[in-house]
DNA sequence: GGTTGGCACTCACCAGCGCAGAGTGCCAGG
DNA sequence: CCTGGCACTCTGCGCTGGTGAGTGCCAACC
């Protein structure tokens, strides 16, 4: 078990090591932060650090540097989360007000991120399954056409169309619609599937296997692969990654490009409450040098969707989380609204 | 004007640097391409090239660079445009032929531009007011509150929420719907705003100003500045940019990030036929040492919107423009289907 | 006049060197 | 257990000289 003083010291190299980028040694820390101790005694303290594997030196006779497992104390043990100031909270607030759909909210939400944490910003679409129905709507586009509109509470719109195996019967469709809606509106969307299994039963037989394709569509949207959107922004922070950037760089963007990456990423976090993933935490090797901050945002008490940001492991972690936390909440808010 | 040996010249030159990335010489030049003459004779023609500000060299006693201006008389009267081969041109439409909805075309493409070039690619949705009115429809989600639906030939749908002044009388919502659609459909959107002008006068004074309030939120949407979206990626190759790239990249991601930029960029192409901005030409300073290759494309003879591709002054033009064109011409394709 | 080989010149690049400075580990004394 | 002192280890930086690619110019040649 480390001493208080160990970790105070620790706290202390964490701190000065994201304001300078660079290693930081024993004297400087002793002038920078009031330990009460000399510089041989911290070299002592840095010394078991190193050996408990908290921090590393990139060479001997250079400071020190945290290691991720040094990382993952700082913000599991010393520090907290940093609020908001009021400013920014109004700020925040106002600039996710002036939106005018799904889309908007969307995007405004992953600017202020990145802009706030100046890091990337992640911003995951309200889950379908996780949502419940406001409405679907069927548009018969051409005889045997059938455009298939699903509308949830959160505002998200998602249209497919729907090649129909013969035109439908005069009135069919309408016909459909109204039972539809009637069996799923105000229903999880989860639930959806069982819901509408029996309804081809309702229908004359010539219309049946319309039916069904229609159905069938309906439920192909709900599979939790095609179901899944986001939208990212603020890669222009990559830039500020550091000196050796040009190696770390390259992968991040890649995993940035693969959408299927970083929503597995942001699914392993965990439902509730701020998941953060430090350096080699992250199963994608490309994001071993960087960190995941996320955190699951909804319009009611559960969550409907993830957002966060990646950025590199040396960031400010209190702040970082206290501005994902706040927009996560203001998004939610938002949502409730509309 | 130029000889044609000395138009030979900086054709070779392109080529080598563009491949090596590195300053070529009078010597190399002569050992790559057989001009037929000795290196003395195309010094003596780099100086030529260089008085004209085709070339320039990084430093004395360095081999020589085109300059933007050497780089679009490539362009200009150099080079032709590389068609792709069948087994690529099968590739593309393989690839493109998966798509189930627009946004998925979308992606697909920007995918597809950015794996063939190995740069960045920029698609444009379809835009709004070109496109022609597939279908208006309108929902009652609450007593006071529409939903507002655009769906555009090319498949793109658009939505809104209309908050209106009061509940629609019974069956007034259906006559609307019925009235805007055999008023528009088939029509241009940017006909729109003329065609129901006098669509209020056509109901009870007590639903006037509901209507009103619909249609000009449907107004709304067509206004140019919000109605584009576009989607971008293969920001990873950006990486390649060079060696020099901190510097370069960090003012390319920016542009980016800015989607009016990037609209303005492609808005400024030519509307028929292929556009290359060659470094300094590009007005957005970002993008000084960048070069943008855009098109147009459509589903039917006119362009609906643009896609295009941007990435180093140093790139391989013949090549670049060979793939803009042939995915514009298979995007074109896929959305007359549809 | 255009083309060519020769030649002197200019730099960027690289390796080697030495020096300063920051930081460490260790030790003896408080 | 803390502290000051001390020897040691590296990195980073600036300087130096050598090498080689590439140039510009010139006189000769076709």
């Amino acid at each position: 078990m480390l001493s208080e003083r160990r970790l105070q010291v620790l706290r202390a190299i964490v701190q000065d090591y994201v304001g300078t980028e660079e290693p930081v040694g024993s004297k400087a820390l002793t002038e920078r932060h009031s330990l009460g101790v000399s510089p041989a005694t911290v070299r002592n303290d840095m010394a078991a650090l190193e050996d408990e594997g908290y921090i590393a030196q990139p060479h001997t006779s250079a400071g020190r540097i945290p290691t991720d497992k040094g990382y993952r104390l700082f913000v599991d043990k010393l520090a907290g989360v940093k609020p908001m100031t009021p400013p920014e909270r109004r700020a925040i607030q106002n600039f996710l007000d002036g939106a005018v759909d799904l889309d908007d909210v969307v995007a405004r939400t992953v600017r202020l991120l990145a802009q706030l944490t100046r890091q990337v910003a992640v911003v995951q679409y309200p889950s379908l399954t996780r949502s419940t129905v406001r409405h679907v709507e069927l548009l018969s586009l051409a005889p045997a056409r059938v455009m298939l509109v699903l509308i949830t509470d959160t505002g998200r719109v998602e249209q497919r169309m729907v090649d129909c195996p013969a035109p439908f019967g005069e009135g069919s469709l309408a016909d459909l619609r109204a039972r539809l809606n009637s069996r799923v509106a105000g229903r999880r969307f989860s639930d959806v599937p069982t819901l509408v299994e029996d309804l081809p039963e309702a229908f004359d037989l010539e219309d049946r296997g319309t039916v069904s394709t229609v159905l069938s569509t309906l439920l192909e949207t709900l599979v939790e692969e095609n179901e899944e959107r986001l939208m990212i922004g603020g890669t222009a922070n990559l830039t500020r990654f550091g000196h050796d950037f040009p190696l770390t760089i390259r992968p991040v963007l890649e995993a940035l490009e693969e959408q299927v990456v970083l929503l597995k990423l942001l699914g392993e976090a965990g439902d509730s409450g701020m998941t953060v993933r430090i350096g080699h935490e992250n199963a994608y090797e490309g994001l071993n040098s960087t960190s995941v901050v996320s955190v699951g945002y909804g319009s009611g008490g559960e969550a409907v969707a993830k957002l966060g940001v990646v950025g590199p492991t040396r960031m400010d972690y209190p702040g970082t989380m206290g501005a994902v936390r706040a927009v996560a909440r203001y998004v939610g808010q938002i949502l409730a609204e509309s």
